[in-house]
This record gives C-alpha cells, structure tokens and sequence, in this order.
DNA sequence: TATATCTATGCAATCGTTGCCGAAACTGTA
DNA sequence: TACAGTTTCGGCAACGATTGCATAGATATA
C-alpha cells in the first residue's frame, strides 16, 4: 500500500533538497547540525529505509553476499552458514544462498547466471566433482571477490578458510596410540580428494612418529556414507591381522564402523577403539559415544565471512590462507574399559 | 576489472536506440525479427547480463525473496530451505536467509531493518517464544507479501503451510495399536504451542476412535530436547500403571525414550514400543530404528515457495492454507519381536 | 567597503533499465 | 494520389539515491 519513504518525500516535507537529506543521513558532508538533526528525526519518525536497489545502482555495491555451497542438510554446512550469517548480519550485509547439490553442472549454472550487479562477494565451497575453476576466476577477475571455505579451488589466488585436517587427523591417532590402541586401522575417504590425503598423512606421520606399522591392508579408501563405513569395516575384521583401532575419516564412516563392529559382537573400545572426524551431534547420541575430532564449523563461517568483507573494503587486500584447527572430543568409543 | 556489459553498449555497437535493446531482450514489444536476432546475438556473444538494481529501481522488483526461520542446524529446517531453494532456482529468485536464532528480539530486529525494497516476498516461520506478529502485518500491508510455513502465525490472513500434526498422530497411535500395544503413553511438547495441542489431540482421539482409555499420567508435557525425552520416559516408568508403548511429540524425545529405556533394561518393541515425529536421518542410524511420522519438510519447502511466487505475480491471489499429510515410516522400535 | 574564505545548500548528471508517447517508414485500400 | 493503419523504433522521463560543481549567504580579512 502507498509506497514506502524516500529521501524526496522527507527532502520535500522539511523544504530542502534531496542531496541535503542524503547527505544528512549518511553523515558525511557539511551539514548544518539543525538541519541535520531535523532530517535525522524525520527520518526515523517516518521509518525511512533506503532503496537499496537505488543505492546499489548509484554506488555498485549492493550489501549482499553470496553463499555457494553443495548442500545444507547436514551438520557442518549448516553451522557454516549459521557462523556466516552471525558475521553478516553484525555487519549489515545479507546473505544470498546457492545450493549446487554437490553437482558441478549446476554450479556452473548458478555461477554463469549470477547476476554479480546483485552481489557484493562470493563465499563458496565448491562441488565435489567440479574440475575446472575458470568460472571462479572470470568473476575475481571481473571484480567481485571470491573467498573459499572448506572445499577450496587451490589454484585460485584469494583468501581460503579450512579446517586443520593434517593435524586433526594426526591429533586423533596420537590419541588412540597413548590410549593403548598399536594396530590402527584407517577408513579413508574417496582417493585424489584434498582433504582425503590430508587425513591419511597426518595418519600416516602419527604412526611414524610412535613407531608403528602402516600396514596397506588397513588403509581402505571409499566413499563417505555410513554405508561404505560398514563395509569398510567388515573388509577390516578379514584382515590376517586384525586392527584394534580404526580411524575414521568423518563421522558418518564411524557410524557405519560402530553398527558393523556391532553387528559382529566386537566390544567398541575395549577391543576395537574408533574416532571418527566431524564432531556431528550424532556422535553423543548413538552410542557408544563417538570420539571425534570437532571441526570448528561456525568459526569457519565467521572467519570466511570477515575475510570477505575484507576483500570487499578494502581493494587489494592481500589474500590469506587460514587453518582452523580442530579439537579432539574424547568420548566412549576409545575407552578400553 | 573494465565494467559489465549494459544495454546500453550494446545499443550503442548495433547503432539503435537503448529501447529498442531493451524490448529485444524482453521479447515483449514489437521488434524487428531481425534486429532482434543481432540484439541477442550480440547480447549472447557479450556475456550480456541485466543489472538487478536497475531493473529492480525501474519496476519495483527485485527477483529476491527472504527467508526468516529459527535455526537451520536441524535437518527439518535445512530440508525446508532446500525444497525452497529448488522453486526458486526454477523460477529464478534467489532466496537472501535470515535467523532469528529462535529469539523473538532478533526476529524483530530482523524484521524491522529489512530493507523491503529489495525483497519481492517473505516466507516466514516465527520463533517460538515471539507473541506478537503485528510486525508481519505491517509488511503485509505495505505490500510485500507473505507466507508463513511450519510455525505459523494464525491470525494473521496469508497464506501457510504447515504438516499434518493431527493426522499424523492419530496415524503413529493407531499404528501402535494395530501392533498390539495397548497402554500407551504420549511424550508432548510444551503446553500451549500449537503443534504440540495438535498432535496431542490426534493422540486422544485415535485412543477413542479405538476404545483405549487415556489416562492422565501417560501424558507429560516438557520440552523437545533429548534431555526432556529421558527424563519423561523415566517418570513414565514409574507409572503404577506402566505403559506399554510411548508416543513421543519429536525424535528427539524418541530418542531420549529409547536411552531410557536401554538404561532400565527395557527391550524396545517388544516390552515398550516407541514411536517419533518427523524422521530425522538418527531414526535409522539409531539402534533400534525408531519407527516415525516423516514430515515432509522438503515440500513444505516446494509449496511454500510456489504459493509465495502466486502472491508475488497476482496481486490479489487468495491466500490458502495447505495441509501436507505425513508419512508412517515403520522400523524396530515398534516391531514386538 | 571590497574581497577572500567558509559553510550550507541546491542543481543536475549519473547509475541501468523500463515504459509511455509519438514519429518515421512502410503497407494496403479507395 | 491520398489517407489510414501497421510496424518498428527513438526520445525522454521516470525509479531512488549519490556526488561533483556551483552559489548564496555569512563571516572574516584587509
């Protein structure tokens, strides 16, 4: 109904001009504080908002950011964006969501039609199977500053936000050897993926460092699903030499260790010790509770985002490459008794 | 880098006037098939996109719609969202997302700062505890519509969508029934919201419809957390009359039912059955799977956003109220042996 | 008193697009 | 040949805000 108020209306109720009232409300020029506190009260009394499509086609910059990203439904990405908005939101910027459904066409779509006039900057995690990222780089290229989180376009020049899957992975073999555990298994991820090979050599360098054995039958790479998390553990209870301890590349591959090891009357933590990588809300629920490696998810929005907003003020800040480090939460799954 | 390509340019390269370009490009008005076609092609070859400040200044519109909602760090909401994200990438919005954190001040902050002009429409579901909703009536009235999903604000005359609360229940009771169970409890929610008053009466009249008593101390209402789930589940053990199975309001009372019970001993299904609401991916990783009402949150998110777009495009569209029916999803915690 | 300086404000162009009005250029009809 | 009717298109004024430039008026300086 009628329309909402803008600078002319309140510029023609107290009998100035326009710019006059402009530049009241943003405080920035020469204005006479009578006037000025005139305009302001005014302002608020008539609840004047500024069309942002007018500011946004007079000044190129909308407040709003875009968020591309492969899926919402789950633990992480959730709290990603949850962080993010926190950010966003102290900061007066919006944010605009993309979900590609973990499919590099339709990111390349979302990407291609973005109308970037509409969008300050972009936070993405990229889709699994993208392989080429020249898409990214045309739209830095063409001004609109991109930052990564999580799932990275390495070869990409601009700032990127990860978690510290080298020494997360690490840390939670550590914990299992000074637990007691010596044969450590470790069901990995899909081979070639970044942070699968992150994982398996903070793996592989906490066994070198204690003195351990990595023996090939215990690295088992699939995919990520509690599926595979089963399967991978029933290949692990053949082996000629059984493990006592399997690491788990993220939660969801402990779960299926834990229902498999259930299945076969194997005692969780007293024979066989399991840590997974995430720290999903699942871990305490099922049970035994899930040691894990929480990865610091709203800290990986909040960052990602101020490094954002960095980029967008200031032109040429220097990217950065920021790693998050996990924290190990110890829980039931290794305790041996 | 350089400036993105406008229409003008365009105009200006082809030597016609930018109007012309414009009605090329919207295939609206009278336009030479001919130059029509070098318009696109060109446009095509330039990379040519629309400025959406622009086109939002000139005819009010924005292709934005915002969603408001509590959390999105729970697999309903999530899934919610991305129903609604699939209706709007199909049509071409984008969605710019706001939390309230469940918190009544921040959805008021929220709402009162949001910039209407750059949203054509809000789909809205409002935090728990905010009493109030004159602030939605506002927007409303001054023009920008609203539907509201899940948590609903009744009084307000637009369009919602919302799951079958009462269908449902009274579907999860007789199920207990048809399985045999006879003394059944019911976990609720908090008393006074709405969702739990319908799902509670689902539970009494399908205990009617089939001739069971309800018996006051089967009832007990508290919150939706775990925590709550457990603790009531221990009460109702208590019971002089012990229940043979627990209706819980959510899954996650489900949940803490079946950590009860294990704690006590109970075998699940057979000495106490348990039935939840709304399918959480735990429901089945869960030992034993825990029989649910799914919700189907994915195409609250669909129709939510399909109403939204019938307000948006006809100014005067009724609002309608949809009700989407629940799915029974059988597993262990309801199975007697 | 005349001139320079400053403060406070207005004017008008601009951002990219839409949409109304009307003018050529062409077609067809009498 | 004259006139009406179509097509096709250009001009121009919006939309709401920002901003460089100009200037009126007040004040200070000589």
């Amino acid at each position: 109904m009628g329309h909402a108020v803008t600078i002319k209306d309140i510029a023609k109720i107290l009998n100035v001009s326009v710019s006059t009232v402009s530049r009241a409300l943003r405080d920035t020029y020469d204005v006479n504080q009578e006037t000025k506190k005139r305009i302001l009260s005014l302002a608020a009394e008539l609840n004047y908002k500024p069309n942002f499509n007018a500011t946004g086609l007079a000044q190129g910059s909308t407040h709003n950011i875009g968020v591309v990203l492969p899926f919402i439904t789950n633990y992480y990405f959730s709290t990603v964006i949850t962080g993010i908005q926190e950010v966003a939101y102290d900061n007066n910027y919006n944010i605009i969501l993309f979900i590609t459904n973990d499919s590099s066409e339709r990111e390349l779509s979302i990407i291609q039609n973005l109308s970037l006039s509409r969008l300050d900057g972009l936070l993405v995690s990229v889709s699994s199977n993208s392989d080429s990222c020249n898409h990214f780089q045309e739209i830095i290229d063409e001004g609109t500053p991109i930052v990564f989180f999580d799932r990275i376009a390495s070869n990409i020049d601009t700032s990127k936000v990860m978690q510290g899957d080298y020494k997360g992975a690490f840390e939670a073999v550590e914990h299992l050897i000074e637990s007691g555990y010596t044969k450590i298994a470790h069901i990995a991820g899909p081979k070639g993926l970044d942070f699968t090979e992150k994982r398996l050599n903070g793996y592989l360098d906490a066994l070198k460092k204690h003195g351990l054995a990595a023996r090939e039958e215990w690295i088992i790479f699939s995919g990520f699903s509690q599926e595979y998390g089963e399967t991978d553990t029933y290949q692990l209870l053949q082996c000629e030499q059984r493990p006592d301890a399997i690491f788990a590349v993220n939660d969801r591959k402990a779960i299926g260790a834990i229902v498999a090891l259930k299945n076969n009357g194997v005692i969780i933590g007293k024979e066989i010790g399991v840590i997974g990588f995430t720290d999903d809300p699942i871990c305490t629920i099922i049970s035994p509770s899930i040691t894990t490696i929480a990865e610091p998810a709203f800290e990986i929005g909040t960052t990602s985002c101020d490094l954002l907003l960095k980029h967008i003020n200031k032109k040429n800040f220097n990217p950065q490459e920021i790693i998050l480090p996990g924290k190990l939460m110890v829980r039931d799954s290794t305790r041996r008794n």
